[in-house]
RNA sequence: GGGCGCUUAGCUCAGUUGGCUAGAGCAUCUCGUUUACACCGAGAGGGUCGGGGGUUCGAAUCCCUCAGCGCCCACCA
């Protein structure tokens, strides 16, 4: 035999990749339907992790599928420059050699992490090979290839057309170690408990937990109807501080919660997003006090140089000290945003940056969800999402760090209000009609050009492909960046092709370890899933993964999961053998004939596994159509049919039934399924992934009864197991019949049962089965010592049987049933009855024998 | 404070529009040295579907309520 033993993946796997690669597999065959999916890209630095494999898994076996039903199928991948990421890996790096980003200029910096990631890359290519994902390589997109530059650009200058997006001064979330500022949904919120000073405030007292802001107050805040401070509103008082005294203005804001603290706010607007609000209300002036390292500014005079840690401590001892300190309670409970990579608090900081405007952005996408473009698995989701663009702030695209696109404008050196739009980035000064203008130096945050990735991969706006793969069929990716891309993709998709950019999302949550624990280095369970690749094969990593989830739930992945998958591989292996041995030499007919009961069956049972995990699959239920193939190549073709073909072979339908198995495996399972494709080639056999999927032509008259006929030789043999199971018998003992039976269904039974004959006689003897009815009587052949020990066993099953039976009875004497309940289902239930006492029946002859 | 979700066998989870005796994998128990496979085969046990109430001929599924768990969002200093 060409086929080992055992399947051993890592023999194989490199080998079928590269065949599928130069025989272009993966390249969309240009004809028939278009299915279309776009990998999320990866970090090009990174290693792929398990949230990755699993994403690939589901893509990869959606695709393989929609190429097998000869659709035109393209999977096409990418990778992501992951801009604040990778120059965070990047630092790490430098901080090893005793060196900081801030040793370098922005374009040294750009230089060194170009080279730091191309020496990576290729790396993570590899992986996505071992993964077994069918891209397209060709049309392999880096998020920082010229057309998605060009498109972010693109973007930029119609939003600044257009108005949509403005250069202003707002607070931003800043991170003080990694000196940049962040969008809303990157800062990480984490509950806290920090002290609530009580502070002597001018003729107030009043609660801050941030006293060391103190030099930036420029106005206290009370509620409009509190009768305490009314005589207040609208003055101007002087406040004694640390440094001395200072005046502020007191004004009246809905903002103020009167039962909290004192019902007395100071107002910070340079250091506080609230208190920011406040003064654009009430026109109040704005006081800096930190800069952007993070330490406290000349305003805070003796404390200039402090940490805002440090400061804080130390002006709340010198409040002490001049009694301005009232009291503090230490147990207030509350949330702190942090840098979501090195955990620094975030600092709202004034800073002049490029802002989207999202509301029209957003409103557009929220009619786009509501008319039903956008199909979410799991659904809930997308009421979520639109929740969540009710809610969306003006969005803040500019980065203080090097590793990104360039922002394409300039300012001028004379006149700080006069931008110019102007692509000639690697300038830093340009001249435009004799006036100097300088670059601004930030970058577009990595999601501003990843938003347009479904159409900007796909060359719009003339590219072919555009017009021939856009919108998406799917998007799948992590729930965790619903919000952060999944939106922008959709709000920027609208905005520039008019278009949704992907009419089904795919959600999946987290995976988790084994026992449901988040995966994380500190806690050692992090699963890298190139080493179950390595241990177990790609096949097994993938089934493995896709096991019994569903879209949008958290998945803990385990390794009983990925040894079961692998087993799955090592049975479609063997049944595989068995195939090779059987037809090897034979000739074999490409349409078979369907000669017995078992023939039908099997056939009518390939059909309707065809066509239900095609069901499946054409809805994103990828476990169950996965579990429903597994139990048709497991339960029915390897247990029953290829067990039946060892006695009555059909070598024609077993060929064409194995075919037909490999061909549905393939998405699941492309390694292992391929590589028997390819072993057992017949003549015009060229590679099965795009070979298709299976098509059942013959004509299987009646389902049901076909179903129905080949059940009795089931049930006759799954009767005489229990029974010699229940008995203890283990030797091979002949059954008996009285009635008819053929030739070929007694050969089936004998071998499957285990019995030493099938005879036909006149005379009972033995055990009478309960499968028997009117034209056949069967016996199987035990002694009497033992056919006593099944008296007990028949008692058990009248008893059984008459629950079953008065069930049954009470449901049909309700008269409301009868009325109501669909007439198939009465009817159904009136035919179990018929059933159920019939064998009632043979029970109690039966028992009555034993009695004589 | 608002929103979303989860609770089904020892474990991890499926269960599409309400409809037969609620399923799977793993684990457990019994038996088996059959020429595709011990990464196997045959058989078995195990659940009042978180608690309570309601709608319905019929509820794991729909509604209400209670309890426990989780996630996301939010300007109480």
């Amino acid at each position: 035999m060409k086929l080992p033993k055992v399947y051993e993946p890592a023999q194989y796997e490199a080998d079928m990749y590269a065949l599928w690669e130069k025989s272009q597999a993966f390249k969309p065959g240009m004809t028939g339907e278009n299915y279309s999916v776009v990998v999320p890209p990866p970090n090009a630095n990174g290693n792929l992790h398990i949230g990755h494999a699993l994403t690939l898994a589901l893509e990869d076996i959606a695709v393989r599928y929609h190429r097998l039903k000869g659709e035109n199928a393209l999977l096409l991948p990418g990778a992501d420059h992951a801009g604040f990421e990778t120059q965070v890996v990047y630092e790490r790096q430098l901080a090893k050699e005793g060196k900081s980003r801030f040793d370098f200029t922005r374009e040294e910096l750009y230089a060194q992490i170009w080279d730091f990631v191309a020496l990576n890359r290729s790396n993570f290519e590899n992986q996505v090979r071992r993964l077994g994902a069918g891209v397209d390589w060709s049309r392999y997109t880096f998020t920082l290839d010229d057309k998605i530059v060009q498109r972010a650009y693109a973007t930029f200058k119609k939003m600044w057309d257009e108005g949509r997006i403005y250069r202003g001064e707002r607070l931003v979330n800043y991170c003080t170690f990694h000196r940049t500022g962040f969008a809303d949904i990157e800062v990480e919120y984490k509950d806290a408990t920090t002290p609530l000073y009580y502070l002597k405030y001018g003729p107030f007292e009043l609660a801050t937990t941030r006293p060391e802001t103190k030099f930036g107050d420029t106005a206290v805040a009370v509620h409009p109807d509190d009768k305490r401070y009314t005589k207040y509103v609208g003055k101007v008082i002087e406040v004694e501080g640390v440094n001395g005294p200072f005046t502020v203005q007191v004004v009246a804001d809905e903002m103020v919660d009167p039962t909290f603290g004192t019902g007395v706010v100071k107002i910070t607007p340079a250091h506080s997003f609230d208190d920011w609000e406040v003064a654009q209300r009430h026109t109040l002036p704005v006081k800096r006090i930190l800069k952007h390292d993070g330490t406290l500014n000349h305003e805070a005079g003796r404390f200039e140089g402090m940490t805002v840690l440090e400061a804080r401590k130390a002006v709340v001892e010198a409040l002490k000290e001049k009694g301005l300190l009232v009291k503090v309670d230490e147990n207030y409970q509350t949330r702190i945003g942090s840098c979501y990579k090195c955990g620094t608090i975030i600092e709202p900081m004034l800073m002049e940056q490029w802002f989207v405007e999202m509301q029209p952005l957003a409103q557009e996408a929220i009619a786009a969800l509501e008319a039903g473009k956008v199909a979410f698995h799991p659904e809930s989701k997308k009421k979520q999402l639109i929740e969540y663009l009710h809610n969306l702030r003006d969005w803040n695209i500019s980065r203080q760090i090097a590793w990104g696109i360039p922002i394409p404008a300039f300012q001028n050196v004379d006149d700080s209000d006069d931008w110019i739009y102007d692509e000639r980035v690697t300038e830093e000064i340009i001249e435009v009609d004799g006036k100097t203008y300088r670059r601004d130096p930030d970058v577009f945050d990595t999601w501003f050009s990843s938003s347009s990735w479904p159409y900007a991969t796909l060359d719009y706006p003339d590219g072919d492909d555009f017009k021939q793969f856009y919108p998406l069929s799917v998007m799948e990716t992590g729930f965790d960046i619903l919000y952060p891309w999944v939106s922008r993709m959709i709000m920027l998709g609208l905005y520039i092709t008019g278009d949704v950019p992907f009419t089904t999302v795919y959600l999946h949550g987290l995976v988790l370890d084994e026992h449901g624990q988040k995966m994380s280095k500190s806690k050692g369970n992090v699963v890298n899933p190139l080493d179950i690749v390595d241990q177990y094969g790609s096949d097994a990593m993938r089934m493995g993964i896709i096991t019994g989830q569903s879209a949008g739930n958290n998945q803990p992945f385990g390794l009983s999961k990925v040894v079961g998958a692998r087993n799955f591989a090592n049975k479609l292996w063997n049944i595989s053998r068995y195939v090779e041995d059987k037809i090897s030499g034979k000739t074999i007919k490409g349409v078979p004939e369907l000669r017995n009961e078992a023939d039908r069956w099997i056939y009518t049972s390939l059909a309707s596994c065809a066509t239900t995990v095609g069901k499946h699959l054409d809805a994103y239920r990828f476990s169950e159509a996965y579990e429903r193939l597994y139990h048709f190549v497991w339960d029915d073709f390897a247990d029953w049919y290829l067990e039946i073909s060892k006695v009555e072979p059909n070598l024609d339908l077993l060929a064409f039934v194995h075919r037909s198995i490999l061909q549905m495996a393939h998405p699941f399972a492309p390694f292992v399924t391929e590589t028997v494709w390819q072993t057992l080639a017949q003549t015009g056999d060229t590679l099965l992934a795009t070979s298709h999927w299976p098509e059942l032509t013959l004509d299987v008259a009646d389902s049901i009864n076909l179903e129905h006929e080949f059940n009795i030789l089931k049930d006759i043999v799954l009767e005489v197991r229990g029974l010699k199971n229940s008995l203890g018998i283990t030797a091979n003992i002949p059954l008996h019949f009285k009635g008819t039976m053929s030739k070929q269904q007694t050969a089936i039974i004998k071998h499957l049962a285990k019995l030493s004959d099938v005879s036909s006689v006149d005379k009972s003897t033995g055990v009478r089965l309960l499968t028997s009815d009117k034209a056949l009587q069967l016996w199987l052949d035990v002694d009497t010592k033992t056919a006593a020990a099944y008296r007990e066993k028949l008692e058990q099953k009248r008893l059984g049987c008459l629950k079953v039976i008065a069930n049954l009875k009470a449901r049909l004497s309700n008269e409301s049933y009868i009325k109501h309940a669909p007439e198939t289902l009465v009817k159904e239930t009136r035919e179990q009855l018929a059933g159920a006492e019939e064998k009632l029946k043979s029970i109690k002859d039966e028992a009555a024998r034993f009695s004589k």
